[in-house]
RNA sequence: GCCGCGGUAGUAUAGCCAGGCCUAGUAUGCGGGCCUGUCGAGCCCGUGACCCGGGUUCAAAUCCCGGCCGCGGCGCCA
């Protein structure tokens, strides 16, 4: 798109230009001056190309002159300087793309100042804690706006595909009254004098629509004050949440199996400019992603010489081995599996029961639930929901809930609330395969986590 | 919160264990110089740092104590 700036994006630039005389701007990524010549690499989002500043040699000494200064002031240019760069397109080997401008003329229009908080042009390596501290310079980096490329290109992949299911796109109060679910920590806020907290997950919103809209979606931050400072958690991530009417959880795990293929092979095809710049090729994902139970899983965990009781919810060490394991065997898909019909005990109210079972001799209740890990990460749970009303209060009174405080949500249960499932999953959580980082903040534009609030 | 490791120029690192040879080395950056095709340009000159506080010692970047900060692991969770 043509602007008040500009009439080429770098990439744009090409040999069939060839003579053209164009206007571009971006920033300097490098300058370099060899004798009377001097190469500014001018970078916009789309990449780079090279202006050429030289005295011509068959011209009056008034035009000598001109473009004597001229390659003195882009010599002069420091890095990350936003200019605006006139001059002709000429095709020339020697040239890095085989092209370059030929430039008549520069005008600053912001100048950066020095030394930089960190190197842009990507020489020496900058520690995360430094680059997220500079994250807007950071982020200039190709590798790390590849990054934010993918997820992009991710999202939109979730979009496309829950759209052609025909979901309809929610956005639900991210301002709430009460907590949805125990465990996590809410972040409270003053609302017009009350106490109000952020929302820690969409998820009680997102099953009352299920009884208007049925098919529903959101992509949206979510907030929880947890003590977790890992390379896998952030105080405010993004979710993405899925809730189906007339759907149980194995309906559900199709959708989401299904998303994570649309997103592995739309990243790979639309991607492959980002990819190639951080070297990395997203898991090759084939359906049905292989389902294991909690049984079975408990059971090879158990095996492995870990000391696990019967009901345990698995920790890290487990879940790394398990996938191992699992990995070994065969049984992932690009590293994915399902954990199926976990403990009862150890979901949410609202997860929908489905029986006794003996596992490790011990009789437990399960429920109709699912994970689905990337190797010991959790990047999705899911469940069918209980759509009764008086078996959601015996749940809520089983974990300590009062059925009175969530009274805004129970009632509506009374005027038909259709059975239903659906999953939750972190969007940044799934970018750790998707694009290859090792640190979920890598994959959001300005993280916040315990430590970090600005920038 | 617990455990481990770490904090040296703008950035990234060497030096620390075995205190003195550190006037703290290197890369990159930055300032200047040479060079009319660089493309991680090259060469020459210059520039800039031991997280904070206390202690041990003739002597501390180096050893000890406290604090602050960071990274990783664990727990908890998406």
């Amino acid at each position: 798109m043509k602007t008040k700036y500009r009439e080429f994006l770098a990439i744009e630039i090409t040999p069939e230009l060839e003579g053209k005389k164009v206007r571009i701007a971006g920033w300097v990524h490098s300058v370099r001056r060899v004798g009377k010549i001097a190469f500014l690499v001018l970078r916009d989002f789309t990449g780079t190309i090279q202006v050429t500043f030289r005295v011509p040699r068959d011209a009056d000494d008034e035009t000598k002159a001109k473009f004597k200064e001229l390659v003195k002031k882009v010599a002069s240019l420091s890095p990350e300087s936003v200019v605006m760069v006139e001059g002709v397109v000429r095709k020339d080997p020697r040239a890095p793309r085989g092209v370059e401008i030929v430039g008549e003329n520069v005008e600053v229009l912001s100048e950066a100042k020095s030394p930089l908080p960190l190197d842009v042009a990507g020489k020496v390596d900058a520690h995360i804690d430094t680059r997220l501290a500079a994250r807007p310079i950071d982020l200039r980096r190709p590798e790390s706006q590849a990054v934010l490329r993918l997820v992009s290109l991710a999202a939109k992949a979730i979009r496309s595909y829950l759209y052609e299911l025909n979901f309809t796109e929610v956005f639900t109060p991210k301002i709430i009254a009460s907590g949805t679910e125990g465990g996590a920590q809410l972040v409270p806020v003053f609302y017009f004098g009350k106490d109000a907290f952020l929302a820690q997950s969409p998820q009680l919103y997102k099953e009352l629509l299920t009884s208007s809209l049925e098919y529903v979606f959101e992509i949206a931050p979510a907030w929880r004050h947890e003590e977790s400072d890992t390379p896998y958690h952030l105080a405010e991530f993004i979710s993405v949440d899925v809730e189906m009417a007339f759907a149980d959880y194995n309906d559900v795990m199709k959708v989401l199996e299904n998303v994570i293929k649309r997103v592995t092979d739309n990243v790979r095809n639309e991607g492959s400019t980002w990819l190639k710049i951080l070297n990395h090729e997203p898991p090759e994902v084939t359906l049905p992603i292989p389902r294991i139970s909690y049984k079975e899983a408990w059971e090879i965990i158990k095996s492995e010489g870990f000391d696990i009781e019967p009901g345990e919810d698995f920790g890290t060490p487990e879940l790394r081995k398990l996938a191992e394991v699992l990995e070994k065997e065969g049984k992932t898909s690009g590293g994915f599996f399902f954990i199926v019909d976990w403990p009862a005990d150890v979901r949410p109210f609202y997860t929908k029961r489905k029986g006794k079972e003996i596992i490790g001799g011990r009789e437990l209740d399960l429920s109709e639930s699912f994970d689905l890990n990337w190797r010991h990460l959790e990047i999705s749970s899911g469940s069918t929901r209980i759509h009764r009303r008086e078996e959601l209060e015996k749940e809520m009174s089983l974990r300590g809930l009062n059925p009175e405080s969530f009274e805004w949500y129970l009632k509506w249960y009374d005027y038909g609330m259709p059975p239903h499932a659906g999953w939750g999953m972190g969007l940044q959580r799934l970018m750790v395969p998707i694009a290859g980082i090792p640190n979920v903040r890598l994959a959001t534009t300005f993280p916040r986590d315990m430590k970090r609030l600005v920038p």
